[in-house]
DNA sequence: ATAATTCGCTACCGAATGAGTAGCAAGGGG
DNA sequence: CCCCTTGCTACTCATTCGGTAGCGAATTAT
């Protein structure tokens, strides 16, 4: 099982350099990385319950996505399923902005290509 | 030419809703995707010194990414190549703290595996 | 004017990653 | 014991990635 978890201070899929920023991007850019962390940053959940919020991810990614994220540190395992660790739940409150201003960006999209 | 790009309100890749938040996170979560917002936050920049700046990831994936990121809305072409749209450089603001994070974010990742 | 270089981009192909279904081992309840 | 749920792996096939080669247009050099 070949599994390539994006490490800072090496070389990763897409970064030749290891640069921190380039590793945070190769690891959140996978599908449904980014995902996994906002709806854990709801609270923890069982890994069926995260599949569900996940619009019925396959078990396959889901589980990958997981590995990858703890390995990371952003990710643990506690007695209520998966959450995330405190360095995770900081990430997820960066990522917080990003809920309301893609419903902006949604509206102003659907507004250009309606009026386009 | 077989291009699924995300596009809020219909469903994506990875998204059966087309929740914006989830449309942005499956347009985001391509590689790449964000190193490129990344360094058009630089300032504008040419086809061949944005792959550059991206490690020289190959022209096919940059311009892969280029378009989706343009009929996204968050980047143009201008006089000096491509560049962030409005609200292309909104999203970039709101990136802007993953990169002192990352970093501290990458230490505390060296320090757990050596002390590991 | 011609040659050489640079630039933006596309075609192609092998390799990796993706989604999806099926199903197994472990644990709890009746 | 049987049945259900849970966490997860195996397998298959479609999509995407990464990289090289190279084309037409513009730019620079001679």
């Amino acid at each position: 099982m070949m599994m390539k978890i994006p490490t800072p201070g090496k070389p990763v899929r897409g970064s030749k350099t290891g640069r921190p920023i380039m590793v945070l991007f190769d690891l959140l850019g996978r599908n449904w990385a980014l995902g996994v962390i906002w709806q854990l940053a709801d609270g923890p959940a069982t890994f069926r319950r995260l599949q569900e919020k996940c619009e019925l991810v396959s078990p396959t990614v889901l589980n990958r996505r997981l590995k990858e994220l703890a390995v990371s540190g952003l990710v643990e395992k506690g007695a209520e399923g998966y959450q995330l660790t405190a360095t995770g739940a900081e990430l997820a409150e960066m990522l917080k902005p990003l809920g309301a201003w893609s419903g902006q960006w949604a509206a102003d999209l659907a507004g250009d290509t309606a009026e386009g």
